[in-house]
DNA sequence: TCCAATTTGCAACTGAGTTGCAAGTAGGAG
DNA sequence: CTCCTACTTGCAACTCAGTTGCAAATTGGA
């Protein structure tokens, strides 16, 4: 699902060139895992697709580089509901913020855009006077086929 | 912020006795430091706090009655957008969900009640056919007085 | 009062994420 | 192209939150 057509792959790496911060192999293997996946990974999926590019990759320096694209604002890091342990989620962060839905039964995840959740977003600004840098809504339920099925 | 003047303390014992879910000394400490709580507390928190009225209370027992706690939909569990830790924090479910907003400088964390938040979920039940049973809605950013002093 | 079912404390464990450090590397200056 | 420094890496050991198996203790209804 984080899989925007209208993104050009190597867009981090760009934004890394841009800022000027250090490209090594390592980097690459993991920009590219985040750039080309098409569902949600956690750091121990990303380990594992990185070293089939670049054997060399280690735990700490996916969670390290995880790190450095969230100081970025490049990712946004996902609960998910903790549908499947205590780990987190990783996703490229788009122009527009979605909301994830969880479903508790089959554990599928769905996600859905909503002009709402901008407004929404805006209001927090002007009414708390706070501005608003990350913001994640999640959602635990059934979904349409589960809540059929009870 | 989670203090409800509108609650009766003993909520929660209620709920178990109405249930018939057992009590004990242990969980009486533990349902009435949620229930009194003033700010957000995490699970070390509240294990130190049960401990005052029950010393007997061990960290295990504080989890499962936690555990209790969400699958009965009494309590719900936040992140708080890992201003501290990886830990979770919790509160008493109320009527009405709210925002929790955490000032990514002076760790601050605000609460917000909105409508639109009422009617983003509702949005979502009918266009996503999807059962929202329970939801997180979290921002970070920077707070009216740390905003200013950049 | 008794007793089965539930709950507890304990201690050992798991799994996610972090850290200090010596060795390796990127990439700009010359 | 070579050199050099600041940055990055792998490793291994660690922390911290949360979990689990089990024997002993407790609850609350019969």
């Amino acid at each position: 699902m984080p899989l925007p057509q209208t993104e050009m792959p190597g867009r981090l790496q760009a934004h890394f060139a841009e800022r000027g911060i250090r490209m090594t192999q390592q980097r690459r293997a993991i920009l590219s895992v985040i750039e080309t996946a098409t569902k949600h990974l956690d750091a121990a999926q990303i380990l594992r697709k990185a070293q089939k590019i670049d054997p060399s990759v280690d735990r700490s320096t996916v969670y390290r580089t995880l790190g450095l694209l969230k100081r970025q604002g490049l990712i946004d890091e996902l609960d998910l509901m903790h549908i499947n342990g205590e780990g987190h989620y990783y996703e490229r962060k788009l122009d527009r913020d979605h909301i994830h839905m969880a479903c508790l039964r089959c554990g599928k995840i769905a996600e859905f855009v909503s002009d709402s959740f901008e407004k929404l977003k805006q209001q927090v600004e002007k009414d708390c006077r706070f501005r608003v840098l990350v913001s994640r809504l999640e959602m635990g339920g059934y979904c349409a086929s589960c809540r059929g099925s009870q």
